[in-house]
DNA sequence: GGCTAAGCGAGACGGTACGTCTTGTCTTTAG
DNA sequence: CTAAAGACAAGACGTACCGTCTCGCTTAGCC
C-alpha cells in the first residue's frame, strides 16, 4: 500500500540540512529537547521530508552520527611503530579524548541511550563504528604476539575489551576523569596484569 | 510560593504501589512506552501524587531501581576465601548474571539511558549502587596485595575498572554473550596481563 | 451513614470569614475564577469546613448574597405617598441603581448565571429576594386601582413584570445604560401604554 | 511567536462536527458537565483542533448557537398584516415558545450564563441575534405610529423592551409559565397601559 | 476539673479536566 | 508534480481543583 519513495530522487540538499540541523540542535538543547518539528524548521524542510526517509527521531540522530563518523572509519588501521605500548597508548588516548570532548558529549550520550531501546540501531552502530576499531586493535595485538611481544596464550578478544571497556564505563557513569594519564595507566594495567612477576 | 509537601504525611501505600507499578510496566512494555498516566492508573493513584514526590518519570524509575537494590547494598562485602581468583570470579559471574537477566534487562537499560541526560541521577546511582561494589572489590584486591598475591605496585583502581568495564561495555553495545565463561576469562586476563612471563 | 454535623457547634467565626472571603474574591477576580481552595485559604479555614456546611461553591456565593441582602429584605414595603407615578419611579430607580452599581455587578451576574444551572437555588433566590419586592409592588398597584388611579381591569401581575423585566433585560444583555431617566421612561410607558388616547 | 492559524486551510468537516457535538452534548448532560475533551471525542477530533480555533468551551457553544441562529436571522422582518395587536402577539408568542422549548432550554441558559462573564460574547450575541429582532419590532411600531395606530409621542424604544423584557425575566428566574396566553396579556398590557382611559 | 466527642486548620489523597506539546499522517498551495 | 507548509487525530504532558480522607489541636459541655 505504502509506496516506498524512490531514493534516486532524494534531495541531497534536504538530507544534508536535516542532518546538520539535528547535530546542531542536539548540541544546543540536548537530544531529549529536540523535536522533529524543530529539526524541520531549522532545516527549512517539511516534516514529511523527514518522515519519508527516517522512521524516527532517533534514526535521524543516528544517521547524523554515522555521517560525522564516516571519516573516522577510514582511519581504523592502528599505527604499528613496533612499540606495542606506545601504539596502544595512542589508541586509548584517542578514545579517551573523543569521549571527553564537550562538543560531542551530548550527542554521544544521546545515541548511546537511544541504542538501548533499539537493538537494530545498536547493531548498526557497532558494525559501522565500534567493531572496525576493535578489530584493528585485535589485529595489532595479534601481530605483537607473532613477534613475541605477547604471551603465546594471551586472550586477544578479552584484551580488546579490557582496553575499551573501562574508559567507556568511566564516561557513561562519570566515575572519574578522562585524561591521557588514565589511558596510559589502562595500557600498563592490561599489559602487565596484577599477578606478581617471577623474580 | 510552591509549598513543598510534608514528607511526614506521605502515604507509604501510595509510594509502594507507584514503585511496583513502574517496575512492572517497564518490564512489560519498555521504559519509553511507559507513561506517568499509566503508572498512576496501574498504581490506583492520582497523577498529582506522583508529581508531588518525583520531578519526572525518570526519577520514579530511578527510585524503583534503588528500592530494589537496597538489599544488594548490604551484601557488598566480597567473599574472602583466600583464593583471589575464585573470589573475583564469583563477583564477575554475579555481575554478568545480573546484566544477562532478562527480567531486569529493560529496566537496567532504561536507567542507564536516563542517567545520560541527568547528571545528578547518575551521581546518586553510582554512589548508592556501583561505588560500594567497586570499593569492596578494591578492598579485596588490597588485602590480596598485602599477603603477596598481587604485585606490590599493582594499580588497584585501574584493576577494578578492568574488571567491571568490559562486561558493561559488552552488555550496552551487545557485542557478545554474557556468560560465566566470559567472567572467568576476564579474571584470567586481568590477573595475568598480556606481557610474556619471564621463563 | 454520613452523620450530619451539629449546627449548634458551628463556628460563627469560620462562617463569617468564609462568606466575607467569597464576596471579596468574587469582586476581585470574578466568580468563575474563584475556587473553594482559594476561599478556604483566604478565610484561614480548612476546605472541609466549607464542604461540611455547603454543598458547592455556588451555594456559598449564594449564602453570601443572601447574607448581604438581609437588610434589603426588610425595606420591601413600597412608599405610598399617594402619588403612584412618583412611588413607582422610586422603586424603579432603586432597581436600576442596584443593577448599575459596579461594586455588586460581578456578584449579581455570577449568581444569575449560577441559578440557570441550579433550579433550587433559583427558587430560593426568587422567594427570598425577588418575590417580596414584586409583591410589594403588586400591592401598591392594587391599592392604586382601588382608589381609581388605575383602570379597573388593569392586569397587575403583568404590570409588575412590565416594570421589572426591562431593566433586568437591559442589564443582562448590556443593551443600554441604566439611569434614573430610563427608570422614569419605563414608568411612563407602563402607565400610559402605546395606544392613542381618546381625544 | 504564536503564529495564528490560516483560516483558509481550516477543515470544514471538523468545524461542523465540533459544533454538532457541542450542541448534542449540551442538550444531553447540560453545559456545565460538557468538557472540551468530551466534545473532541464525540466529534472525532483532536483537542488541539478545538483550541486552535476557539479560545474556550464557552466560545464553542456560542458559535454553535450563532450557527443555529443563522437561519433565524433572515426571518427578522416582522409580519405586517395591518393589525398591530395580532402582529405583536405573533412575535411574542414566538419568543415565548422559543424560551419554553425544552430542546433548547439548557443551551439557551448556558449561553446566557456565559455572556455574563464575557462582555465581548454578550456584544456579539446581541448584535447578531437579539438586536435584529428588537429593531424589526421597533420598525413595526414606528410604522404603526405613522398610520395613527399609536400615540404620536409613544416611546418606541421603551416599548420594545416592555415587550421582550418580561418573558425573558420570567424565563430566567422561573417565576411563571411561558404560554401563548401570557404573550397575549403582555401585548394587551403594553398597548393599553395601566392608567384609566378617559371616558 | 477531667473526659470525650465534635468542629476545626491543614493538607495529602484518588480523580478529572485543563490547555499545551509532540507525533506521525494527510491536505493544500506555490514554485 | 514536488516539496514546503501546516492542519489534522491522537494522546501524554504537567497543573489546577475537585471533593474525600486522615491527621493533631482546640473547645465545648457532660460527668
Amino acid at each position: 500500500m505504502a509506496a516506498p519513495p524512490d531514493p534516486a530522487r532524494r534531495s541531497a540538499r534536504a538530507r544534508r540540512s536535516i542532518l546538520d540541523a539535528t547535530t546542531a540542535l542536539t548540541a544546543e538543547v540536548g537530544y531529549a529537547a529536540v523535536t522533529v518539528e524543530a529539526i524541520a524548521a531549522r532545516a527549512g524542510v517539511g516534516k514529511q521530508t523527514i518522515y519519508r526517509w527516517w522512521p524516527s527521531k532517533g534514526a535521524v540522530l543516528f544517521d547524523a552520527i554515522l555521517d560525522r563518523g564516516s571519516d573516522a572509519e577510514r582511519g581504523t588501521a592502528l599505527p604499528d611503530t613496533g612499540d606495542l605500548r606506545a601504539d596502544l597508548q595512542a589508541v586509548l588516548r584517542a578514545v579517551v579524548a573523543e569521549l571527553a570532548d564537550p562538543a560531542t558529549d551530548r550527542t554521544n550520550r544521546a545515541v548511546t541511550a537511544e541504542i538501548q531501546a533499539d537493538e537494530s540501531l545498536a547493531g548498526e552502530l557497532v558494525t559501522r563504528l565500534l567493531r572496525p576499531q576493535m578489530e584493528a586493535t585485535a589485529d595489532r595485538l595479534d601481530r605483537a604476539r607473532q613477534v613475541g611481544q605477547l604471551a603465546p596464550d594471551a586472550d586477544v578478544e578479552v584484551a580488546v575489551e579490557l582496553l575499551f571497556g573501562p574508559p567507556f564505563h568511566r564516561w557513561l557513569l562519570r566515575t572519574g576523569p578522562l585524561e591521557d594519564e588514565y589511558a596510559d595507566r589502562l595500557v600498563a594495567g592490561v599489559l602487565s596484569g596484577l599477578a606478581p612477576r617471577a623474580p
